[in-house]
DNA sequence: TTTTTTCTACTGGTTTTCCAGTATATTGAT
DNA sequence: ATCAATATACTGGAAAACCAGTAGAAAAAA
């Protein structure tokens, strides 16, 4: 492991956070700003002929979604760590960004002693995030089976089988009840789930994580 | 930040790993090993009375599921960290495990840096996966999106649509063809996607994200 | 115990999906 | 320019889903 100060690029459209973030930094021997930018396009401008360790990607700037960016960066550079950052936190935006490859995720009221530690976990290539992160992450991930609770044992465990691709025949001789029965569990389903067919019955049955 | 020794309990069925473990743990100061267990019903009458910062917790115990442990652990001490541990590595078990609630995962030929960095990072509250780890879970996501390129772009878009919970009817009026022509790509995707019927299709849609 | 909820089951009718085969115009690639 | 892939469209028939209303038995809650 060596122990040249890991090069870090900041991306964000306020020159107030920009300079922030450098002052928060500037003590610690660990990490050293290379460069700043204000939007997507100049920083992927920059990646193709330098290399960097960990980018500090602010979500929303002016041209390219920060979602998009870190496909772009990462399809650039497989390699760099990106950390992204944002003052609010939409749990969808958050959920998006891990999923393209972001490696931490913090909000701007991060301290120092966070930011560091991000970017050094980040680059040694594990993940960081935020604790407040990490709330709303969990937060949404409960939120996603709440409204559930109103189907009976039965009609969850019919919409399962919905969701599974069987039909109400096969599901009728699984569970050893009627086709009609199943019918009507399917349309109280619909009834209270407030959709008209059985593809949006599915689309939420798998949405909620019930199958 | 205090400095007393984070207290961990190593939970596995082999002793040899629980032997191997201390082992790697003994040398480093902000560890101790408060006790170990070789099985799940154990350990949670431990936790029952006793507190402890961090557990490391095999995935294949004889009596209780690793999936099922984080749950129960989790319930009865929310604030405990839990790293997973696991020899071979199964992408839907680790997402099971961090779905519900698993702070990091390691495999078990983890060095001992790995393994005191991670059990600090997540006593943090921090997450912590190992680099074999993430690898697994990349991969799983992109294999996600695999398969769906088989199909063309008017097929995904007729597939979206379906998921949507749009009739054939409605879909033929969207993109101003006849129902007939959006039947036959449904008939199309069906074939591609190998299922037999909507409901299937639209769960593959959602699994794969498409929508 | 009584009331409410849940699970069960039916009738009867409409709409939509599913299946199989065919076919042509338009793109895209070589 | 030609060949393959794609998008378009049809026939006709079988299966399944969807809609609306009703209702008894079992289980859970009051």
């Amino acid at each position: 492991m060596q122990h040249n100060p890991i090069q870090i690029v900041i991306v964000d459209d306020h020159p107030m956070v920009i300079e922030g973030l450098k002052t928060l930094l500037s003590d610690d021997v660990r990490v050293t700003v290379k460069t700043h930018f204000i939007n997507g396009t100049d920083t992927l401008a920059f990646l193709k002929n330098n290399t960097v360790d960990v980018i500090l990607l602010d979500v929303n700037l002016p041209d390219i979604s920060g979602v998009d960016m870190v496909t772009k960066i990462l399809n650039l550079r497989a390699n760099v760590g990106i950390i992204g950052l944002s003052t609010y936190s939409e749990p969808s935006i958050i959920n998006q960004m891990i999923k393209n490859g972001v490696k931490g995720y913090l909000l701007k009221n991060a301290t120092a002693d966070e930011l560091v530690n991000a970017i050094t976990q980040v680059h040694q290539g594990n993940f960081y995030f935020g604790s407040e992160v990490q709330k709303i992450l969990a937060d949404s991930v409960t939120q996603e089976s709440r409204d559930l609770p109103k189907l009976t044992r039965r009609e969850k465990h019919v919409l399962k089988l919905i969701a599974e691709g069987k039909t109400t025949n096969t599901i009728a001789e699984e569970l050893f009840i009627s086709p009609l029965t199943v019918e009507t569990h399917r349309r109280n389903l619909m009834q209270k789930l407030e959709v008209s067919n059985a593809a949006s019955l599915i689309k939420i049955a798998v949405e909620k994580k019930l199958i």
